[in-house]
RNA sequence: GUCCCAGUAGCUCAGCAGGAUAGAGCAACAGCCUUCUAAGCUGUCGGUCGAGGGUUCGAAUCCUUCCUGGGACGCCA
């Protein structure tokens, strides 16, 4: 049961209470609430004599609303059934029944058993765990070190990086993130969208408008502006689809001009996404893209071949999934040419070859929902076991006026204005309110970006966005500038009082303190969540919780003027600044130490 | 037409392995800087939880029908 911060060399051992049921009931592995928890149930258990397991009355425990209401709550409407006797009755009963130590008191409401716990000892046992952990703290090795490839980003080259880029790459960097925080090891792969038709249409545009100059100078744009009129002119010229589809086939054929192009305009579009990259604060293991797998896909057709999947169906091949209710899944165009499927059949092959992964997540928009299932069953139906060890994390779109944006019609928002605007506007407010700060830029470049970032974490994925400069570039409320202020605050009581951390320091017991002290404490169980929902807001909801509270006590409470509770008071100062930058790291914003 | 997702305060969203008076933020209004960073804090205003049925001691949460919005549905990715 113990022993399980084995990345830190601490267990429940160390904790060291003048009871020893303290030692014996920590595990430290939920957290020091879900350990509370237990032992209300067993207490419940034994002392109340209930006549359900501890499992089951650890279930029927919940969290009051409020926290007025106690720290947990035990409902007895299931009792009444059992005992006869009505739920406040049994609640009462219970009351005076269950007497333990290490609880402050119980209080019988209505048909609830409240539990408060003893506020002092918690927070002493807290601050003394952070002490030791530091950053590790809420770290759990659930994954065995297991490795998840995350599949995120996977921009298209030649075209700009848009807003509707930014979900995809800035779940699927905090869902890594969180993969490590729970003892896997993540391995980011950035599915370059780098192969397909759209380069015939750009090389045949770029011969016809393109300027070499202005694309040295300006690539993305000018490259996007050769699409869009691209698509323009082919409303009223059919011919260009066809010589665009002539151009890729060459390009497929090694013909030396188009591939030069093409490598041009790769190259090019790298060198302004890794811009952005930096921004945002994203790397990635790798960067194999679409043409990584032109040489891999001849394999995956055999395969299907050989298991007897494969049919022909209007002159194209696919596999047939009408057992699972779906679609056909198609492989290989009439003219013989492959699709995005059998590109992503090929890559599923090669990284489970290739990385061993026990999971494989597609940090995809839900529009491509049934691509991603159909490519699932095609790899069960040949037989690949690990097929399910793949999973699509879908997520709703980024609209622009409740529409979905489109690179062809223009109707796009490039993101590295979004950013720019966004560093902008931060200098503009650090000159306004903190005028004398070292290292303007510096954080300007961490508290604009963070404010995108957080904007888009903090909404449940599965959510559609409506991209808003308004809601995004305000930095008051439940915002990223709003959670690295919380966190400058502590950092700079800490620095004023020139702060060590001690392991002999007493609990604290201000009213304001509880609630963070509660939070922090759940904050190893809110990792689990969220990673088993692959859900980062859940970080993002925590982490508002945890600076909102910390400015309602640095509101209430004054630290420094009051010696006689100043050690305890920092201690929780401390452990908050150090919960609180981590929710941060696992999001991927940076915590400035001042701003 | 079939399937998937969503509908909670004026706006943006939490809450949804059923539980105690439905919570935040923004906006609006009113307060709080001679003491730790006012990117903050405190208060006021604001909700038939899309609608109707059902299950239950109890439903925003589960089931069902309907309405509205979005998405997907073979040679794009």
């Amino acid at each position: 049961m113990a022993q399980l911060c084995k990345r830190s060399g601490t267990t429940g051992n160390s904790f060291s209470s003048p009871r020893s049921t303290w030692k014996r009931v920590f595990s430290f592995q939920g957290g020091i609430l879900m350990d509370h928890k237990l032992l209300f149930a067993k207490v419940l258990h034994e002392q109340g004599e209930l006549p359900f397991d501890i499992q089951t009355i650890k279930q029927l425990i919940e969290t009051p609303k409020r926290i007025e209401m106690g720290d947990f709550a035990f409902p007895c409407f299931a009792l009444a059934k059992h005992l006869r006797k009505s739920p406040a009755i049994i609640a009462q009963e219970l009351q005076a029944k269950i007497t333990d130590p290490i609880f402050d008191h119980l209080e019988a409401v209505g048909p609830y058993l409240n539990l408060f716990l003893n506020q002092e000892k918690v927070s002493q046992h807290i601050f003394k765990q952070i002490m030791e952990q530091g950053s590790d703290y809420g770290r759990n090795q659930n994954g065995k070190g297991g490795t998840v490839t995350i599949d995120l980003s996977a921009p298209n080259i030649a075209k700009p990086f848009s807003m509707g880029h930014l979900r995809s790459t800035v779940i699927g960097n905090a869902i890594a993130n969180l993969a490590d925080k729970n003892g896997y090891q993540p391995f980011r792969i950035n599915y370059i969208g780098d192969w397909g038709t759209q380069f015939g249409k750009l090389i045949v545009a770029y011969r016809k408008w393109g300027n070499a100059e202005s694309i040295q100078q300006n690539p993305i744009t000018e490259l996007l502006k050769l699409y869009i009129r691209f698509h323009e002119e082919a409303e009223n010229n059919p011919r260009l689809e066809e010589e665009g589809r002539k151009a890729f086939k060459a390009l497929e054929d090694g013909e030396p001009e188009a591939i030069q192009l093409w490598k041009q305009f790769r190259d090019e579009s790298l060198k302004e996404f890794s811009r952005i990259y930096d921004l945002l604060g994203v790397h990635f293991d790798s960067f194999q893209g679409e043409s990584f797998y032109n040489d891999k896909m001849d394999e995956v057709v055999e395969i299907l071949q050989e298991k007897g999947l494969l049919v022909e169906s209007q002159q194209a091949q696919v596999v047939k999934l009408d057992e699972e209710e779906m679609p056909p899944c198609l492989i290989r165009k009439s003219d013989g040419a492959t699709l995005y499927a059998t590109r992503d059949l090929a890559s599923a092959l090669y990284r489970k070859r290739t990385y061993h992964f026990v999971r494989s997540l597609y940090v995809v928009g839900n529009e491509q929902s049934l691509h991603f299932k159909q490519l699932k069953a095609v790899l069960k139906k040949a037989a690949y076991a690990w097929a399910d060890e793949m999973e699509h994390i879908s997520f709703g779109m980024m609209l622009k006026n409740g529409k979905k944006m489109s690179t062809r019609k223009g109707r796009i928002i490039l993101l590295e204005e979004v950013l720019q605007e966004a560093i902008e506007r931060t200098e503009t407010i650090i000159n306004e309110k903190n005028p004398n700060l070292s290292d303007k830029a510096q954080v300007a470049k961490q508290v604009g970006p963070g404010a995108v970032i957080f904007h888009d974490l903090k909404h449940h994925r599965t959510n559609d966005v409506e991209f808003s400069f308004e809601h995004m570039l305000n930095f008051d409320g439940e915002t990223g500038p709003y959670l690295q202020y919380a966190y400058a605050r502590c950092k700079s009581l800490l620095r004023k009082a020139n702060f060590t951390p001690s392991s002999q320091v007493n609990g604290v017991t201000d009213e304001q303190a509880w609630p963070i002290v509660r939070l922090i404490s759940d904050f190893p169980n809110v990792i689990r969540t969220a990673w088993n929902n692959y859900d980062p807001s859940k970080i993002a909801r925590f982490a508002l919780d945890l600076a909102r509270s910390l400015n309602q006590f640095y509101a209430h409470v004054h630290i420094l003027s009051d010696p006689d509770h100043q050690q305890e008071r920092l201690h929780l100062i401390y452990s908050t600044a150090i919960t609180l930058k981590e929710s941060l790291r696992l999001l991927g914003l940076k915590a400035p130490e001042e701003m």
